[in-house]
DNA sequence: CGGACAAGCTGA
DNA sequence: CAGCTTGTCCGG
């Protein structure tokens, strides 16, 4: 049995207790039932692994409990795979995979009415308009069998589920329903869905694959998207890729089935780019005098500020004067420890160019702070979206100001207002651009599932963006062309592999790293900076298989394959 | 991870 | 050399 103990790369041998024999707990036991026993003088949890295994230990103490049933030996299996893959311990997936509350027995459930499958076998990726979600595609996965669908987010999941349960076919959402997947239930979740049991798994669906979100933040940063993938390979089952944007990597996998021209072209909204360079750059509102026009239109309107990027418009805390390049034109931001112009033609340290002080001021604003600027603008309340905004049907306002996030607080919109949107084009993550291409894309659902369709609207310096261009003729290839082209020359992911170390035992770890290079490696070791270091390899096998040859440091370490901030 | 135990450090 | 900290090893 594996230990639920995550720096204990080990399994154990122990004994089942007769009294088990006796009364039919042993029957029970199966590979992936999660027991507790003592280990080194202490109870812990694991998951059984063999039974009846060869052992070399000289005394084996008996199990103590039977908790219940766990993952099924093919998920096993799966763990032990990303294990490779996100370079992290298998632990981490096993508890991803387990039931939070201890299942002994499973439920009957009405099998849904298969009718003859009408998919094709092995990838398909399927580029939607944005105005689809894909459920049409996933409720036909649910004719097949037993389908996997990974959606974004919680919020997607409940609104899928709902659709399956009105035409009667058994869903388990997420965790909480692990019984029912492993009763043969269609499985409807986020990310962790992936590592529920599925017995008849027939499909695999990844709603919005393009989406950031189907990776994990926490270490190890597996992305549900791959892990779905394999686990459709594995189990001989089809998958189907959905996206409005289908990512390089899906694209890789398998060209996509794209819709009409004038199809794809109809599923974008009405957009119009306010050119904000033509404003007075030291009047730091986020509100362009072209924007009041729009707020006028009936219906729910969204604002979305950025405050999760790290680059920010500057000004001289001392003399006020806002920081620009050289020729006067074109402010500048920070990030870390320089300044430079948006296109990045223009670099210089961090002092202000007029008098030389090196105190400069930020000049985002706070979301409250537009809350009560928007509010003075438009003349009637708005509203400000944060994660515990409680949302009702019949909200009397009806101007809405959030982060990002606040997309995914939304069915539809009649406007969607991007105020800064520099701040995601320039934003510091390694697919920046596809990325606020998607942001774009998930506006354009809200707004086009209203009928008149909303309008888009972006304020930004830079009208001229590939990104903006994509949105404003409907043509995601856009952007993904130039991505491709950029990702291929600098051998970034899906032509490459990278990892991020850090953490405390980060040097000691690159050090035995180093030490097993050939001096032929085509493996790159970069840093550290920000106490971090990037390794980049031609492929994954070559990255994961050096990550998995030294010891591990005993101190924290931490491995981020792919990140998606560099 | 957390306990056991050994080696290293300190102060009277 | 007792008393404590730090490091290393190992668990069935």
């Amino acid at each position: 049995m594996r230990p639920d103990v995550v720096t204990l790369e080990r399994s154990f041998d122990y004994l089942v207790p007769d009294k088990w024999r006796e009364d039919g707990r042993a029957e029970l036991i199966a590979v992936g039932s999660i027991v507790r026993v003592d280990l080194a003088g202490r109870r812990v949890g694991g998951w059984v692994t063999e039974i009846n295994p060869e052992t070399n230990a000289s005394k084996l103490s008996p199990l103590q409990v039977l908790t219940g049933m766990g993952p099924p030996p093919e998920i096993i299996d799966l763990a032990k795979w990303a294990a490779w893959r996100w370079a992290g311990s298998e632990v981490h997936f096993l508890r991803a995979a387990s039931p939070k509350r201890a299942i002994r027995r499973l439920p009957k459930i009405n099998q849904a009415t298969q009718t003859a499958p009408q998919f094709d076998t092995g990838i398909t990726t399927l580029q939607l308009p944005p105005n689809d979600d894909g459920i049409d595609i996933a409720l036909q996965a649910a004719q097949t069998g037993q389908a996997l669908i990974v959606v974004p987010s919680l919020w997607e999941a409940n609104r899928f589920a709902k659709a399956f349960r009105q035409k009667k076919i058994p869903v388990a959402l997420g965790n909480d329903d692990w019984a029912l997947a492993a009763a043969g239930a269609t499985v409807i979740g986020a990310k962790s869905a992936v590592w529920l049991p599925m017995p008849n798994l027939t499909a695999v669906v990844v709603i919005d694959e393009h989406a950031e979100v189907h990776q994990s933040e926490k270490t190890p940063t597996y992305n549900a998207r791959d892990v779905a993938l394999e686990r459709a390979r594995r189990a001989g089952a089809t998958a189907v890729l959905v996206s409005p944007i289908p990512s390089l990597e899906a694209q890789q996998l398998a060209t996509p089935k794209s819709p009409t021209r004038a199809s794809e072209r109809s599923g974008w909204p009405l957009t119009h780019v306010l050119d904000r360079r033509k404003d007075d750059p030291t009047h730091a509102g986020l509100l362009s005098s072209d924007l009041r026009r729009h707020l006028d239109t009936p219906g729910t309107i969204l604002a979305i500020v950025n405050r999760k990027g790290r680059s920010r418009l500057m000004a001289c805390k001392d003399c006020g004067q806002l920081v620009r390049s050289s020729d006067g034109q074109t402010p500048m931001i920070l990030n870390d420890d320089e300044l430079y112009t948006p296109d990045g033609s223009e670099t210089r340290p961090v002092v202000c160019a007029d008098c030389g002080s090196t105190t400069l001021k930020n000049l985002r604003m706070g979301v409250t702070r537009v809350v009560k600027d928007l509010t003075a603008f438009v003349g009637e309340p708005v509203t400000e979206i944060t994660a515990t905004t409680k949302l009702s049907k019949n909200l009397s306002p009806r101007i809405f100001v959030g982060t990002e996030a606040a997309l995914w607080r939304f069915d539809s919109a009649a406007v969607v207002v991007f105020l800064d949107f520099d701040q995601e084009l320039l934003a510091i993550r390694q697919r920046s651009a596809p990325q606020a291409l998607a942001l774009l894309a998930r506006a354009a659902r809200l707004l086009m599932r209203n009928n008149p369709a909303g309008s888009l609207i972006i304020q930004t310096r830079q009208p001229d963006h590939p990104v903006l261009t994509a949105a404003l003729k409907g043509d995601p290839r856009i952007v993904s062309n130039l991505e491709r082209e950029k990702c291929q020359t600098l051998n970034l992911p899906p032509f490459g592999a990278q990892a991020r170390i850090s953490g405390i035992g980060a040097p000691d770890f690159i050090d035995s790293l180093k030490k097993n290079l050939t001096t032929d490696s085509d493996m790159k070791i970069l840093g550290p900076a920000n106490d971090s270091y990037l390794i980049r390899a031609p492929d994954h096998q070559t990255l994961l298989d050096a990550l998995a040859a030294p010891p591990r440091p005993t101190t924290r370490l931490r491995i981020e394959v792919d990140p998606l901030r560099i």
